[in-house]
DNA sequence: TGTAGTCTTCTACGTACCGTAGAAGAGCAG
DNA sequence: CTGCTCTTCTACGGTACGTAGAAGACTACA
């Protein structure tokens, strides 16, 4: 159970963008703001929405508030957090991770070669104390 | 039009794994002898074989030579390349690319934080002198 | 407290992808 | 030319997802 559809996608970007708790209504209008959606004009059944957030849910990607009336619904991870771990499955299936990662670094722009040795420079041995 | 299914997969690993050419029972044969597939023993028909085959060369993932007569599969990519994609796609869909990278390392090993690193600044500024 | 309005859940349909494979066609060996 | 092998065509069942109507639950106000 893993990758997501498109308008699952979509409404996760909406509720990633707000690092908020929103109603569905709310995720329904601010589907169509996005430039992209804008063009399809598409104005989709709240019903929908509602569909795939609890598929959303089902999932493990959202949570919601059930007390509040209009339940609220909320992004379990970060955005970034979602991405790393895509990134984390996609070199766990591979035997010679080694070799994966190589292909991985091997087509990093600069800029983010550079970030890397940063991130990586941090962490480098007695790193302990947790955040 | 991303990733593949389980059969799918198992047969690009079969190729991957094999860096060669093969006929198409060759591979129906090869998919029963990984540890996993044969407790679930199941004889695929070589046509079975042959249609994930033909999805996989309309995907871009296998070529095949049709001048051989049991015609010959390859796979385009290597693993390595294949999943190094995959962790870009990921990657690219992220519009905060660092904060996504930062939790990618985060949350790697350090042995391989450490190859990361190696393999990082082997491109650092090491070709100066020399030739 | 009853009733209207809003929000949620249930159920359902169409499409696309994938595993699976039989039936029919194509090409080669003898 | 004929039989055998290999390939293509066609197809069915399952699952995921986009889509949404219909029916039920809950709130608020009169």
């Amino acid at each position: 159970m893993g990758n997501l559809g498109v308008l699952e996608r979509l409404l996760m970007d909406v509720l990633w963008e707000s690092g908020q708790s929103l109603p569905a209504n709310e995720l329904r209008d601010r589907l169509l703001s996005p430039a992209a959606a804008a063009a399809s004009s598409k104005p989709l059944a709240t019903t929908t929405v509602l569909t795939v957030l609890s598929r959303l849910e089902k999932k493990g990607f959202v949570t919601r508030d059930r007390d509040s009336r209009p339940h609220l619904y909320r992004a379990v991870t970060t955005r970034a957090e979602h991405t790393a771990e895509l990134m984390h499955e996609a070199l766990g299936s591979a035997p010679d991770r080694q070799a994966a990662l190589a292909r991985f670094i091997g087509n990093v722009s600069p800029q983010e070669a550079d970030s890397l040795r940063r991130l990586l420079s941090v962490s480098t041995t007695g790193d302990r104390s947790g955040s």
